[in-house]
DNA sequence: ACATTTGTTAACCATTTAGTTAAACTAATT
DNA sequence: AATTAGTTTAACTAAATGGTTAACAAATGT
């Protein structure tokens, strides 16, 4: 048995059905499109992944816990709440910067079947906020930051940092700016949204 | 000629679309379960709009020209900064519960073609910031806030008022809350978020 | 009244698509 | 060399899908 080409050819097409998949979506993409993509048969995408449903799943699933553990680990760090609004606001930018059709990905296919984030939760490296959210809590109470709710703060930064790469084309068009232009914007913004998040809730 | 029937028939194709279009996509929608929602045999659809993409093309301008408005009238009011921010928001967050697909299904599509963009930008509605960047230099420049550029502040109040509603089913999740919980945090938003905003900037 | 234009439908068509099958191939095992 | 388990392919199938056609119905102009 030549277990070793198994494993590449499971994870060629893996690969290959995340790059279709995130550029196209569940319903955009073609099996034989992925196929393609991967040089193989069609047929292998099913004698390896049974179903487009069930390829796809392993796509989400995957990409989905590439992106857990970079909030993971800034939201149950032991620093300070400054240095984690920083540490997200870079690293993740940075991060987004080399996937960038990963969000727009995740967040619209969760639109398309909500129900679907029930399955992701259960699974053990999902994202859990509590000790953030404490965080954020204790330095309201201790007068550090002005009053604000925990679930608003963990939004706005969220926001802050995820949007403008959903909203890309969009933005361009707004803003008329090239995509020269934009990409360096969002380089600044490693340190401009930090300092705007810092400003907003300094006491 | 039975002007007034032919004018339901096409609006009522028309809304049907919104709807199907709206909540699964270009790619996911079905010309057959248009035309069911409409409640008409499917080739009207082809009498009235010709083809599945013309269809999807008027569905979007006319999703677009609604929300076009909506910032125009805000970003080239006279009022100052600070009214621009708080009308803006509790104006748009209202609006959007409203149509609560709107702003996925737009920023999903422009995603899908950001050529489309440049078709929208020739439209004579389309949203020029220029008067309200200029206004952000301006209140730079007087020391009225803190410095940043006009860009950014832009991207941040569109994040902030825009991203909760696109990534609700993540934020969902990561917050725990029911659907009730979460609207109600959307509703708080209407002033939070301006809050948020003006504090980040105060100087 | 009746001819013409406009609106609507059922049936149909060509193509695309996810998925299947059976046979060929490869490489390790006996 | 024969067997066997696993891998890959070409050809096929059934269902779905966007779009068309031809006939029928309703309104309008003359």
């Amino acid at each position: 048995m030549k277990k070793e080409k198994n494993i590449t050819t499971e994870s060629t097409i893996l690969n290959a059905a995340k790059n279709i998949f995130q550029r196209k979506g569940m319903d955009g993409a073609r099996m034989q499109e992925i196929a393609d993509e991967a040089g193989i048969n069609k047929a292998l995408l099913h004698y390896y992944y049974r179903s487009k449903q069930l390829l796809f799943e392993a796509v989400f699933k995957n990409a989905f816990l590439l992106l857990a553990p970079q909030l993971n680990k800034i939201l149950n760090s032991e620093d300070s709440l400054n240095i984690k609004i920083k540490d997200f606001t870079k690293n993740y930018i940075s991060f987004i910067i080399k996937h960038p059709y990963l969000p727009n990905f995740i967040i619209n296919e969760l639109n398309r079947s909500p129900e679907f984030v029930q399955k992701l939760i259960s699974e053990k490296h999902f994202p859990n906020i509590q000790k953030f959210k404490d965080q954020i809590t204790e330095n309201v109470e201790n007068g550090k930051i002005l009053p604000i709710k925990p679930e608003h703060l963990f939004i706005n930064i969220m926001a802050l940092n995820i949007f403008p790469f959903i909203a890309s084309p969009l933005l361009k068009g707004f803003l008329k700016v090239n995509d020269e232009n934009y990409k360096q914007l969002m380089e600044e913004r490693a340190t401009e949204v930090s300092n705007f998040i810092i400003n907003a809730i300094k006491s």
